[in-house]
RNA sequence: ACGGACGUGGCGGAAUUGGUAGACGCGCUGGACUUAGGAUCCAGUGCCGCAAGGCGUGGGGGUUCGAGUCCCCCCGUCCGUACCA
């Protein structure tokens, strides 16, 4: 019979759902493979060919392993909280839990119908109940813990207390982080001062020590959201979805203590097997600079400006100190005489957004505060400004300018007339300011003549004996935003007892969500949850209806990276109800061997996920501290847009040939002659630009037929729209007038300037949305090529880590590939002359000898294939494939000795058709339960090698010897061969270079 | 500006360790068989040239018997970060 994908197809997606082939089992007896997709959050649009990209070649891998032997974990499920579907539930009022579910069954569908071979026994959902009420449990863990920097680790806050009873609190030790950096330093207290304490002020101290934290704190609030986001989730200036403004606001927020990972989620991506970019995007994020820390005594009075700088050998060259408009030692230290004037500038730089403020990077602005501080060494009076450039989020807030070392302190300076010395030999410093490593310093007493690597250890010594600095580690990277103010996600497990928050107890999670009446914030600003009548708790019972003796919940949700960032872990043991997953699990389980997902996360998802395996890791609850050992991005699938043109203020529709054509008409003959060959009415056409052809220059007017006289002066010019088409009606870049009319009203009635009954499109590779008109969806492909086509051909198109454009033109390739493949099962294809009307219809396989030809056609693929989906290089698996299948044809191969192992090697890319094949060579186990066909060496030696012979490294000639003949051999046979004497004409060459099996070159 | 990735036919791309550049597929050209072709098969297809031959991996230099691959400089594209002190 001939190859019917789509019967065969069905058959198969349904018998392996009934079968349960998928599903595994936890089995210590062999070993195990983990391979996980990041899962989708499921929106309302579907799949384009796009998304599958990453799952295919997962997929590949998941069922090679398995058939290899391994036993196999690859799991699916949904990252289901999230903002469309709120947005949704708000604009129409539809629960937005419903909203998911709809997504989810529609995702479900699509995922199905490509054939993928995730355990869906193992799904999870971010948004359940039984899910989330582990995600809140970790919150609460984190909660329960701080970081002991000194042994590097998150503790149980028990032993905090337990210290603290013991011996109090130095206020300086260096073993334990206190919370938010931007608060008042916590004050030192005793052993016995802590017994004193109130149980709220003990609250309140220990919450600067927890990982998940509350306070006052700098947040990116998107007003048009309702909502805090974390800085992975703004994009310059805006929010990452939505593109609304974000501007900074100071409120109570909870937040995690990433920062405290910093070192490690720095030092643990040298031992990961990631891509150097996501690597090096995270380095970027967390920003690690060394420098010292160094404090300028104010000339009036107590205290000190603290600045962080990783020039501390420039310090005789500081002529201001400069802080950021949010710096709160500004009111402090402006006398009053210039408060007015200061407040101002603060004011309304604090105003000017996150937008502004990046657009206008040029403009230098700031103003002096009045005040002074004390150069450590010279003693002398610095006066202190402030300034817009200094960020207030990173380091101290406050800079040592140095004009004469950097170059924006060197603009401030040059705008503002303060006067600088150099503090670096032979430096012009009117030109700008000299930022190199290499310079030697002058003008600086102790360091003079030094080079900067040696002149900053030796400043900090200097520093640290005055007592007024010190070595210091900055980090870019700060603690993450955690609550936000929207009704679907995690409800934060914490209520409030006296404005103090305390955990809700562990036997009453899942705190589930409560229902609302609407998904908007109340009218005082409060969250979604403040509206629901039932949320307060009670340490005894649980939730409670709001009332007398109820604590009020807290009302912020977790934000999306909360589920996200251990559920690799919950797929290990998914229905556990007793702990997130069993210590068995996790110890058989273990890392994500490969986790494949767009690198879009690089800096949110992706941290959280490491900084969380960290903290699960230290607390005891797994044993291994990175979540996955190799991760790989998929390109992106670009979309191929097609249009027309339409000449604007007529009813005519150019094709992009015409477009041409009238562009390159240069005078009325030409256009007369233009007129006549479309045989419509256009008269007069005349064109502003005659040079270079482009869509934006391109100006075009048509006048009536009539007015044969009109000049180009009289004309209105207009201009040329390229009007994008839908690519499904788009063949060879080839449209028909019929599709035309039909895909848009306003195609109606047009005339249009084509190719007779067809257009020929213009085209441009752009991203892949329905905005473009040039969405693929994968179930349109499937339909008509089938599934293992789609497969095939997705893997084909390139390496995966690479972005390329759709094309669907080119999938006739692999469609025609699997019709051979079949083939080769069913009939002889006539190889010479005409059709075979038998072809592909009889099952012809035989049990004959493979000859010595075919066996090394079958061990080279296997060879091929096989160390190719090591290295994920699928698309040069496919090409194998194709090229086995053509020598197969040539050779006029059926022999089972040979089809079957290239059939299960096919069965990971083509999984369908390998099923079927594999039905019909008459086998009743899945082909997923095949054994992995080894490759042997013995079928790839050849007798003989047909060396290049190169004379000065360019190629000539080809002449064959036996493998055997050695260097010597090879050297003499070919300075005998009378065409290479032919070409040495007579001279002795002055070098034969001979590797054997590779290469003869003969230098003359 | 900095950091990362990359640059090969008309197109997607191959060349895994420095060893025959352009595998495989699309497209294109010609042919066969056909009532038909969006089916199938055969042949060709890097560029220039009738040919012999020459030229070819963004450009320029270098190392080497030999460079797409290694080194230096320059140009270009994409991605990320962006006043980070």
């Amino acid at each position: 019979m001939a190859y019917e994908h789509k019967s065969i197809e069905r058959k198969w997606r349904e018998e392996w759902r009934k079968r349960g082939t998928y599903r595994v089992e936890n089995d210590p007896s062999k070993p195990k493979y983990y391979v996980l997709d990041m899962f989708p959050y499921p929106s309302g649009a579907g799949l384009h060919v796009g998304h599958p990209l990453g799952y295919i070649a997962s997929d590949i891998v998941a069922r090679s392993k398995r058939q290899q032997g391994f036993n196999v974990l690859h799991p699916m499920g949904y990252d289901s909280f999230g903002l469309p579907a709120e947005q949704y539930a708000i604009q129409t009022g539809q629960h937005p839990a419903k909203t998911t579910e709809v997504n989810i069954a529609r995702y479900r569908e699509q995922l199905d119908n490509i054939g993928f071979s995730f355990d869906w026994s193992r799904e999870v959902r971010t948004s359940d109940p039984a899910y989330y009420k582990w995600t809140q449990w970790i919150f609460l863990q984190l909660f329960d813990s701080w970081y002991d920097h000194a042994a590097q680790k998150a503790r149980p806050m028990a032993e905090l207390i337990e210290r603290f009873e013991k011996h109090g609190w130095n206020g300086n030790d260096g073993s334990a982080l206190t919370g938010n950096e931007e608060l008042e330093p916590l004050a030192e207290f005793g052993h016995t001062d802590w017994a004193t304490f109130s149980e709220r002020h003990k609250q309140g101290i220990l919450l600067r020590f927890r990982l998940a934290y509350l306070s006052e704190a700098w947040v990116n609030w998107c007003p048009a959201l309702g909502t805090v986001l974390a800085n992975d989730e703004v994009k310059d200036g805006v929010s990452e979805r939505g593109g609304h403004p974000v501007e900074r606001k100071r409120m109570p927020q909870w937040s995690m203590r990433i920062t405290a990972y910093a070192q490690r989620l720095l030092d643990g991506l040298d031992g990961l097997d990631w891509s150097e970019s996501i690597k090096e995007s995270q380095r970027n994020w967390i920003g690690r600079s060394e420098g010292a820390l160094i404090r300028f005594a104010l000339a009036s009075g107590e205290g000190s400006v603290d600045v962080f700088t990783t020039r501390p050998d420039t310090i005789f060259g500081v002529s201001f100190v400069t802080l950021a408009p949010e710096h709160e030692l500004i009111a402090q230290i402006t006398p009053p005489e210039r408060m007015a004037e200061v407040m101002a500038y603060v004011t309304q730089a604090k105003n000017r957004s996150e937008r502004e403020r990046m657009t206008e990077v040029k403009r230098v602005s700031g103003v002096f505060t009045g005040a002074y501080v004390k150069h450590p060494f010279t003693h002398m009076d610095v006066p202190v400004w402030v300034g817009d450039y200094v960020l207030g989020g990173y380091g101290t807030g406050a800079v040592m300018a140095v004009p004469a070392g950097d170059q924006r302190d060197w603009n401030f300076a040059t705008h503002f007339k303060i006067p600088f010395t150099a503090v670096t030999a032979n430096w012009d410093i009117s030109t700008g300011a000299d930022e190199s490593k290499e310079a030697t310093l002058a003008n600086s007493v102790f360091l003079n003549g030094m080079k900067v690597a040696d002149a900053i250890p030796r400043a900090i010594d200097e520093l640290v004996k005055k007592g007024v600095g010190e070595r210091r580690i900055n980090f870019r990277l700060r603690d993450a935003a955690f609550g936000r103010q929207r009704y679907w996600g995690e409800p934060i497990p914490i209520y409030y007892k006296d404005g103090t928050p305390y955990p809700v107890e562990e036997q009453h999670l899942p705190l589930v969500l409560p229902e609302v009446d609407k998904f908007l914030p109340t009218e005082d600003g409060e969250p979604p949850l403040a509206r629901a009548k039932d949320w307060s708790y009670n340490p005894l019972q649980g939730r409670v209806a709001n009332g007398d003796g109820a604590y009020p919940l807290e009302t912020t949700t977790m934000p999306g990276w909360a589920g996200s960032s251990w559920y690799f872990l919950r797929y290990m043991d998914p229905k556990n109800e007793g702990r997130f997953a069993s210590p068995e699990a996790i110890n058989y389980w273990q890392q994500v061997d490969l986790y494949v997902g767009g690198s879009e996360h690089a800096t949110g998802h992706l941290l959280y996920f490491r900084f969380w395996t960290k903290f699960l890791k230290e607390r005891g609850w797994i044993n291994f501290d990175e979540p996955a050992k190799k991760l790989v991005n998929q390109g992106m699938i670009q979309g191929q847009s097609a249009f027309v043109f339409r000449i604007n203020g007529t009813k005519i529709i150019a094709s992009h040939e015409w477009f041409h054509r009238l562009m390159a008409a240069h005078d009325d003959a030409d256009i007369k002659q233009l007129a006549n060959d479309v045989n419509l009415q256009l008269g007069y056409i005349a064109f502003t630009e005659m040079g270079e052809i482009t869509m934006d220059a391109a100006k075009a007017t048509f006048k009536d037929a009539a007015d044969q006289g009109i000049s180009f002066k009289d004309c209105d010019f207009q201009n040329i729209t390229e009007l994008h088409i839908d690519v499904n009606i788009v063949q060879n870049n080839i449209v028909t007038i019929d599709a035309l009319r039909s895909s848009r009203p306003e195609f109606q009635d047009a005339e249009f300037l084509g190719e007779g009954e067809t257009l020929k499109c213009g085209t441009l590779v752009e991203k892949m949305s329905k905005r473009w008109l040039n969405v693929v969806n994968p179930d349109d492909i499937i339909e008509r090529y089938g599934a293992d086509t789609l497969r095939l051909y997705e893997m084909f198109l390139g390496p995966i880590e690479q972005s390329k454009p759709w094309d669907t033109n080119g999938i006739e390739g692999t469609s025609r590939f699997l019709k051979k493949f079949w083939n080769l099962f069913h009939s002889a294809v006539a190889s010479t002359h005409g059709v075979d009307p038998e072809a592909g219809n009889a099952f012809l396989v035989d049990d004959a000898e493979p000859t010595k030809a075919e066996l090394k056609v079958l061990h080279a693929t296997l060879k091929k294939v096989t160390e190719d989906i090591e290295r994920l290089s699928f698309n040069t698996s496919v090409s194998q494939f194709m090229i086995a299948c053509n020598s197969l044809h040539e050779l006029k191969c059926h022999k089972r000795a040979v089809l079957e192992p290239l059939t299960i090697v096919l069965a990971p890319f083509a999984p369908h058709i390998a099923e079927e094949l594999w039905q019909l060579l008459g086998h009743g186990e899945s082909i997923a339960q095949a054994t992995w066909p080894k490759w042997d060496a013995a079928h790839l030696v050849e007798d003989s090698f047909s060396y290049p012979i190169s004379f000065n490294g360019k190629t000539r000639l080809q002449l064959e010897f036996p493998i055997a003949l050695d260097a010597q051999g090879v050297e003499a046979a070919v300075l005998a061969n009378p065409e290479v004497q032919a070409r040495l004409e007579g001279k002795a060459p002055k070098k034969v270079i001979v590797v054997p099996k590779r290469i003869v070159n003969i230098v003359l």
